[in-house]
DNA sequence: GGCGGATATTGCGCGATCCGCATAATTACG
DNA sequence: CGTAATTATGCGGATCGCGCAATATCCGCC
């Protein structure tokens, strides 16, 4: 018998893989031609499997575009964990939030493999058909991020607010801050969006004393 | 000649009025049998419409389902608007979307208009094809929310995060309010759990000495 | 009161999606 | 190496979402 949590097999990571593959093929394909211009059958392709595999990993095509994104906000929560005990709530958030997101922003040229995933933000926040998977995806995740703050604040998921208020928050200050940040021109820095941004979050959002 | 910004026309009544008669057949019926047991062609029979026509309206299921909750989401904005600008910033807010989700929560039986839309956000948490479409109507009306903002704080919408990253957490407390209230047991008052959240996002979210 | 233009509704048809089901292929494990 | 379990695939069907063109309906104006 397998021990259960170890590394539950080279199977699991085939799927693994698959999964993935099939969700930067459908990215690569929706920012080259737009969502509607790419069918099931050609994501499928890409990645080497049949269409009908497709269905058995993403219900939808919005789902596999959005499916990046939603591991990647996922290791928020894993990073918060790891984070030392001693580390107030915000500084380990946030701490947590940029070490995920922070990506080479500058220097790289067209290919490198964060260049895909912003494009595939940049497209599921401005297409109306992917925005709901976007959203879905993010809320997901969230309800780990909760249950990772309800962890360091002793606090609990399922009857205080705190933790899901927490995780909310954090989750739509992310959001914010990123589309600023594909809009922002001339560029700025995204971690520094992303710090502003949960720095006034943790502030309470003060009516800030006149506009920048 | 009509004085413009008036009532646009009978028209427009019109079709306002098969739009929420269409949202609320989708609700009535997908909270009756689920989602999947409903098809177009019941939903527009029960509106009185041909089944074209209610893709006319709404691209999909999820998004007619959706539509009653984006329609009050929207009236948050709308209400802030029309608050006392000596009112400081928190203290509209939360005025704000208190008076617009503040619904007869006790005394009513069964068949009170605000159980069905309760009935359909609690569906829409609940059933995984609907979350997409949920949270992109409440997206969609938070924009809505940061002009808002934007105009009683003197910030730039484009230009700033504070009124996005207000509108985005005071969207997020809403949802993560809601949740609690629709599984809380015993029941408590939705006024309260708004209150309390929104309260603790101003506070910035201090980590609480104890959780309850 | 009735006409002309504009707008909404409808019917038709097609390409595509999503999924259940049964079968074949692949892998894990003894 | 053989058997059991898991996954990939092929097939079929019920819907869906929408473009298009024809029809019905409403609005504003004379």
């Amino acid at each position: 018998m397998g021990t259960e949590g170890e590394r539950l097999g080279l199977r699991e990571r085939k799927k693994q893989e698959t999964r993935i593959a099939l969700s930067w093929a459908a990215i690569r394909l929706a920012v080259e031609r737009g969502l509607d211009n790419v069918r099931v059958e050609d994501i499928a392709a890409e990645a080497g499997v049949s269409p009908r595999t497709f269905n058995n990993y993403f219900s939808s095509k919005g789902e596999a575009v959005a499916a990046r994104h939603f591991d990647r906000a996922r290791r928020i929560a894993e990073e918060l964990r790891a984070r030392p005990a001693s580390e107030p709530l915000w500084e380990a958030v946030t701490n947590a939030v940029v070490e995920r997101f922070a990506l080479g922003q500058e220097g790289a040229g067209e290919s490198t493999p964060d260049r895909q995933w912003l494009d595939g933000v940049r497209l599921m926040i401005s297409d109306p058909a992917l925005t709901g998977a976007f959203l879905a995806a993010a809320t997901t995740a969230e309800a780990e991020l909760a249950a990772a703050v309800a962890e360091r604040t002793g606090t609990d998921v399922a009857a205080d607010l705190y933790p899901r208020l927490v995780a909310g928050a954090v989750t739509a200050a992310i959001r914010v801050a990123m589309e600023q940040w594909l809009r922002a021109d001339p560029p700025v820095s995204i971690v520094l969006l992303l710090r502003d941004a949960l720095g006034q979050l943790a502030a309470g959002l003060p009516t800030p004393p006149h506009a920048s």
